[in-house]
DNA sequence: AAGGATTCCAACCGCGACCAT
DNA sequence: CATGGTCGCGGTTGGAATCCT
């Protein structure tokens, strides 16, 4: 498959000067082993940065954006591949709902992913439902689906499997103290206390800290995002073991989806064919109270803020 | 089993911001 | 201030993989 790609840039030309001979010589296409390992030994060795001066002395026939681009998104130690974890997933979704298509920064509350995962991410399945429902993503109708069906789902789901972790006693689940982080971050750290705790690490300031809620500072916050591992408050679960008993109940909800899959792929157009028919109430799906979120479209505080029902 | 359709995602491109000269 | 080089971001493309008929 390589040799359809190992054209090079651009078709030469009668006559060419030097520069223009190397820069018809400029590989593209999928990488091999061997360009791969020629670039991590230069990176490892020089630093990230300077990238086009690091192309050549490699000896890679690669523009430097090339080689930026292949060591962020393949070659960087740690990056993550594979599916989407459902708290990655809510993530997604609220952080998108703040900032937009802006994937770095997004991304980088997302450890070890790259921007181009996760914007493929929302091509490939966010958009992908949108297209199933019929409406834009952009539309009011899709992020109210998103905000009272998917995220409600995903809150389900991280729960479901912290519950599983810890009756297999994997985990060591302790509720985290009522007084020491803002509200909002307590609830996005109940439903995502991994990817919280990790915002807090990665970059312990402000900024970081208020990475989902928006919040300006908190000391006590930053101070001890551990506290947030496999938190699972009473309150909050209850909630939450209400929306499956209801959804089992409507036999909408399966909760057969993976870690790595698509929390909606079975019961999402069944489950939005009910609301549009009955209303959000009367199938089961609580009301969130629509049009109250301010600036976000949907709030990952706000769908964990919402009252019992 | 075969072939067409669809999905996924790695890689490219264009553009703007930033910085050094 | 102008210019050129580098870098990073978001949008787009196209081939491989998978699904469907």
């Amino acid at each position: 498959m390589d040799a359809l790609w190992m054209s090079t840039l651009p078709s030469s030309t009668a006559a060419v000067g030097e520069d223009e001979t190397a820069a018809a010589e400029l590989r593209r296409g999928p990488w091999t082993a061997e360009e791969d390992a020629l670039l991590s030994g230069h990176v490892a060795a020089h630093g990230e940065g300077r990238w086009n001066e690091q192309a050549v002395a490699a000896g890679l026939r690669r523009t430097g954006k090339s080689c930026r681009l292949r060591w962020l998104n393949y070659l960087r130690p740690g990056v993550r591949r594979g599916g989407f974890t459902p708290r990655e997933q809510l993530l997604i979704l609220d952080l998108h709902s703040r900032w937009g298509n802006r994937w770095s920064k997004i991304a980088s509350h997302l450890p070890g992913r790259t921007d181009n995962e996760v914007k493929n991410y929302w091509r490939t399945r966010v958009q992908k439902h949108a297209k199933q429902l019929g409406c834009d993503v952009g539309s009011r109708r899709f992020h109210d689906v998103v905000r009272n069906l998917w995220m409600p789902r995903l809150v389900e789901r991280i729960h479901a499997d912290d519950s599983a972790a810890a009756a297999a006693g994997a985990a060591t689940s302790r509720y985290y103290s009522a007084s020491s982080a803002p509200a909002a971050c307590q609830s996005v750290a109940a439903a995502a206390p991994d990817i919280v705790g990790n915002c807090g690490v990665r970059a312990p300031s402000p900024d970081a800290a208020s990475c989902v809620t928006g919040s300006s500072s908190s000391s006590s916050w930053e101070a001890s995002p551990a506290q947030f591992e496999t938190s699972s408050p009473p309150a909050m679960a209850a909630g939450w073991a209400a929306t499956a008993e209801q959804c089992q109940q409507n036999g909408g909800c399966s909760s057969s989806a993976t870690s790595g899959g698509d929390m909606f792929d079975e019961s999402w157009s069944e489950l939005l064919a009910r609301a549009n028919h009955d209303g959000a109430e009367s199938a089961g799906l609580p009301d969130f109270g629509l049009g109250e979120t301010g600036d976000n479209w949907w709030s990952l505080e706000d769908i964990l803020q919402q009252p019992l029902y």
